[in-house]
DNA sequence: TGCCAGGCCGGGT
DNA sequence: ACCCGGCATGGC
């Protein structure tokens, strides 16, 4: 539908304008983009820069670095990123997959198609919805949106969508009205990342200052708008 | 100081 | 099919 187009894209810029163009995912390679994607996983990225920062040092930010690696000196080096025996055993999960899936190299992956690829990422302990999202869109450049917690609680709040809305849901209502840009859907999730810490945190909204709230209908924008094609 | 951060899993209803 | 506790560090 034209309009939830539009709003969606007028939200996009407003917040652009206001922080700029992000020039997400941070990482020098693909497998650098997909460790970061977990050791993320509810955590401040301040913190795992000091842990890719550690792993680098260490001469882990590859798969042959990091399988050299042994699981005592890789929970050391990760350490700092929180929650470091479940992500450590995480990136092994990851790790195994891709030797038995691509030998390592994330390259390899380019001749399966993006639905497939998100099922087989989701096959992997330790990676769900938004990790798989995240490597599809930001390591693999797939056209796939990625939706986290302050997407939910930003959409949620403007009552874009209702509280009990799920993920794949809350995806669609991205995937079925924007035009379908890698370069948009990237910087579109880390856009909503920004404008999130500042004006949308777990127990403080500022949402009368949010820089989408401009591109919103008075009153809000009815459920059903943002639901139906 | 407590609150919070770019989730996910496993066990219990 | 949900609901919830656990997981851990560092910055403000």
């Amino acid at each position: 539908m034209r309009a939830n187009r539009e709003i969606l894209l007028g939200m996009y810029q407003s917040a652009r304008s206001r922080f700029g163009h992000q020039g997400w995912w941070p990482g020098e390679t693909p497998f650098e983009v997909a460790i970061g994607a977990i050791l993320t996983q509810n955590t401040n990225w301040a913190n795992v820069e000091k842990a890719l920062g550690r792993l680098r040092k260490a001469g882990a930010l590859s798969f042959e670095g990091m399988r050299a690696m042994d699981d005592d000196a890789l929970r050391e080096a990760i350490r700092p990123a929180g929650y470091f025996n479940q992500k450590a055993r995480k990136l092994q999960h990851l790790l195994d997959w891709l030797e038995s899936r691509c030998q390592g190299s994330m390259e390899l992956l380019d001749n399966a198609g993006t639905d497939t690829l998100r099922e087989e990422l989701l096959s992997v302990r330790g990676v769900g919805p938004e990790t798989a999202d995240s490597i599809l869109l930001y390591a693999l450049g797939r056209c796939t949106f990625v939706v986290d917690a302050y997407t939910f609680r930003i959409l949620t709040r403007h009552q874009m969508v209702a509280e009990e809305t799920g993920y794949d849901e809350m995806k669609e209502v991205f995937e079925d009205h924007l035009p379908e840009d890698v370069e948009l859907y990237k910087d579109y999730h880390a856009q909503i990342v920004m404008v999130g810490k500042k004006y949308c945190r777990r127990r403080r909204a500022l949402c009368e200052e949010c820089p989408f709230k401009e591109f919103l209908p008075a009153g809000g924008v009815p459920a059903e708008m943002m639901q139906n094609e």
